[in-house]
DNA sequence: TTCGTCCCTTTGTCCGACAAAGTTAATGAC
DNA sequence: GTCATTAACTTTGTCGGACAAAGGGACGAA
């Protein structure tokens, strides 16, 4: 027979890693808020008695989380995770894992549907007015593939944003990263994509303002169906996603 | 006027920063396979011509990004990024950013019903195996409220993984971190709490093997109103997520 | 073969150092 | 007194070397 636990295993993180759980604990704690301060290198080195080496090492894990970063003069403070930094992990995670087309356009009609959902019930007058700017903008590029596809991503964003579920904002987040660079290919190599890209964004912004669910769901399937059939023509929906979205990734990531 | 761009901005990345894209570089590109040793840190000095402490800062964004770790023996080796692993950044995230209850609940109502939706049309003969064995245990454990729990999280992970979409289980993977833990506290308070959740996962795997995917909808929405309906007694919906639920968060990463 | 021992490698940590860039304070001009 | 400039100090990024602890491998003994 075993004996009874006496013990309970003992706790032998690494010095650096004791390190960042601590400076976690006290920002996740709201102890230190976001915007403060963190100390010097050398202030750390002084109240965690460890060498510095072994801070900086503690520090790298943090900023890597988001947690904290380093403003222009490079001193240390606490900040709210970005969004979009921490999705960019999971995108590459997605690629890395090599997931097809089809499940991010499953994933993606799910989350998009409930995004608009979400925007004809509570978006804002500031949310409206952000989306008709997007809209402008988009309408003055439409023969500009990339250009385009940069504003058909922001259109999705500021649709999420207006749907006020962080949640959701969050969740589609990473699909969407994958997702939309092929905007940039349809809209190339399909004559009518960009026209009707942008029609559909302006039945979207319609339906939220009039407060249409219906008419916000069926535009919004119709817009990725049209994605669809545009991907369809370069490649198989099987095809799983590729090394190159993620450089796309790795560039936004830097900006 | 200003001068025609004769210059592209030189990258001026600190070292340490370099060495971390250098190998993630080759990971994403395939060129290092997951599960493929990367040198020793004294390799990795001479590659790069660095110091020994610039290498190991570089190492540990990675290793924080989950694209490289260390094995038994501590040995570098590319990876797999684990979902849970980044993800629990995400709900991390979340919880500073103060998402209240009815956002994750929103969200999660979203999430979950496509998840069983994708469950209904693709779970194999394995996937409901794994979740007859853990409908086995659950019910052993139906009066004990953290076990129980830990069943309820596990179950919906399996449906999200009988979906066969890899985004889907990303996607929900933060708002449930969050979310069932609280599921302790709500069978701890609600006498029926627990026989409900139990007999909701058994009419959820039957609605799976019978491939029904109405009543897979039906049974999904009930399951969480139940939720709603025991939180409401507990709290409120608009309260924002607290930070004991990060505490959990931090013992099942570490774990 | 299996076990234990010795040696080498690797990691985690420490110490001290220095150049570059930023910050602060003092100085001088108006 | 205010503003610009310079000098002194601080902080970061990087380097070199060092050492103890733990792991792995080779070697020989039972």
């Amino acid at each position: 027979m075993s004996l009874a636990p006496l013990f309970r295993p003992i706790d032998v993180a690494p010095a650096y890693q004791k390190v960042a759980d601590a400076i976690e604990r006290e920002i996740v704690n709201g102890r230190i808020k976001p915007g403060d301060p963190i100390g010097t290198e050398h202030d750390l080195v002084r109240q965690f008695g460890v060498n510095r080496s072994t801070i900086r090492e503690g520090i790298r894990v943090l900023e890597e989380g988001g947690l904290i970063s380093r403003d222009s003069s490079r001193r240390l403070h606490a900040c709210l995770p970005r969004y979009s930094k921490l999705t960019s992990r999971l995108s590459r995670a997605l690629v890395l894992h090599e997931v097809t087309f089809r499940e991010l356009y499953e994933a993606s009609m799910t989350l998009e549907v409930a995004s608009i959902e979400g925007a004809v019930e509570r978006a804002t007058e500031e949310n409206l007015a952000e989306l008709a700017d997007n809209l402008l903008r988009s309408e003055a590029v439409v023969g500009d593939a990339a250009a385009l596809a940069e504003c058909d991503a922001e259109f999705h964003v500021l649709v999420a944003k207006a749907s006020q579920n962080r949640v959701l904002q969050l969740a589609r987040e990473p699909a969407a990263q994958l997702f939309y660079p092929t905007t940039e290919m349809i809209v190339t190599g399909v004559a009518e994509g960009g026209p009707r890209l942008v029609a559909a964004h302006r039945h979207l912004i319609d339906a939220i303002r009039r407060r249409d669910s219906e008419a916000g769901v069926l535009w919004t399937r119709r817009h990725l169906q049209d994605w669809r059939r545009g991907f369809e023509k370069i490649a198989s929906l099987d095809r799983s996603v590729e090394h190159m979205y993620m450089e796309h990734a790795q560039a936004a990531r830097r900006r």
